[in-house]
DNA sequence: CGCAATATTGATTCCGTTCAAGGGTGGTGG
DNA sequence: CCACCACCCTTGAACGGAATCAATATTGCG
């Protein structure tokens, strides 16, 4: 994001930045706070929720290395209107909001940047509108299955690379936890996956796609 | 969005432009598509909308005087993510993207105002996916309706500004045509809306954002 | 170790979809 | 002008996916 960058001006970014690291569990912002700059992410995972009025989250994001969070706030100058919290431990900047409201006018293509960066997201968030309006329950899950490994990857044994609780998986499926389980337990007991704990390991992705289709 | 042009930004603007009436069912781009700069809807409006693969329609924004369509697409140089269809007769101006990249590189205010309007519809997205994923088809009505009504406003009798289809009033809702139609009678016989035709006018505005809020 | 959070499984209920059939409306062309 | 056709709207009945409720396991942290 930063590579649209002149040397001069990484010079004086890192000058501004302030790194901190942060265990699982801590909140970075919250919904309905007004923060005064935005977030990188150095290492570690976050996930970015709204709250309905029941207290059910709705994940409707991660975070990882190399991502950047709450400029939504910081441009729209509004307050958060998600929840972001660690879920795996993290290594994070904070760069305050005059720096890069300086860089959006001073440098072109750092603009360009930021937008292609919203314009992704607004993207992902209507393929997922449509998702949600339109598939099972099954086939999302088959959806956020796929979506982790490729955004998370696997480890050497296969294994994707994040852990999430059964209510994280139905937090961002939008249903309910007992569903998740279910389902798990169904893919688990077809082979189209395998579990350790709650580690996930993806055995047959093909037959996730389909699933995920709707031609199964 | 316009306004933070200068006024010889402005005149070289207006010599790019081409504008054109377009009547309803008239496909703007289409899901796929390249399209080779951004259009400003002087009136009319459209909808917005994805296509799921049994072939129904996700709406997910509308578009009216003022508003820019298809910025997403050019700016991150990708295939239109969406399908831009008039609902009601429409003058739209057509603005090629070197124009855009032009004024995002010269001008930070415009640059900003462009960020601010992707960061406003991310916000709505995520809105949208939280209530979908967790409200019921009742309440997810309801709040359709407050948003037309917020969006177009009514005329002198009161009656919404925007005329749908129950399909239509389905592909925003994410549910089927039958149950929008039910709900809608539902409404109508506890008087919280009258109808004429397609029209629709909102009676007790306090009633239905309790229905909307889950307090009903 | 013990408690709290998380996971699992079963039984039951219900919201919303689907299927089916019929009625209304508007626009077009003879 | 009105008959016809395509499209849209409405209602009923039945089914089913997923939520909810309830009762244990299991895990893991302090």
């Amino acid at each position: 994001m930063f590579k649209a960058l002149t040397s001069e001006e990484h010079n004086h970014l890192n000058s501004d930045k302030v790194c901190e690291n942060y265990k699982r569990g801590k909140i970075i912002y919250s919904e309905g706070s007004r923060i005064a700059g935005v977030f990188c992410i150095n290492s570690g995972v976050l996930k970015i929720y709204k709250t309905g009025s029941d207290g059910k989250e709705q994940i409707v994001a991660f975070a990882k290395g190399g991502d950047i969070i709450g400029y939504r706030s910081v441009l729209s100058n509004e307050p958060a209107c998600t929840t972001a919290q660690v879920i795996e431990d993290a290594k994070i900047c904070f760069i305050p909001s005059e720096v890069i409201f300086q860089l959006i006018r001073s440098n072109g293509d750092f603009s360009i940047g930021l937008l292609q960066l919203t314009c992704r997201e607004l993207n992902q968030a209507n393929s997922f509108i449509k998702d949600i309006a339109q598939k099972s329950v099954r086939e999302r899950l088959a959806e956020v299955l796929l979506m982790l490994q490729d955004t998370f990857g696997c480890n050497s044994e296969g294994f994707l690379n994040i852990i999430l609780t059964r209510e994280e998986f139905s937090n961002i499926v939008g249903t309910a936890t007992e569903s998740v389980i279910r389902l798990l337990s169904d893919f688990k007991s077809d082979g189209i996956i395998s579990m350790n704990g709650k580690r996930i390991k993806i055995e047959d992705k093909n037959y996730l796609e389909k699933i995920s289709k709707s031609f199964n």
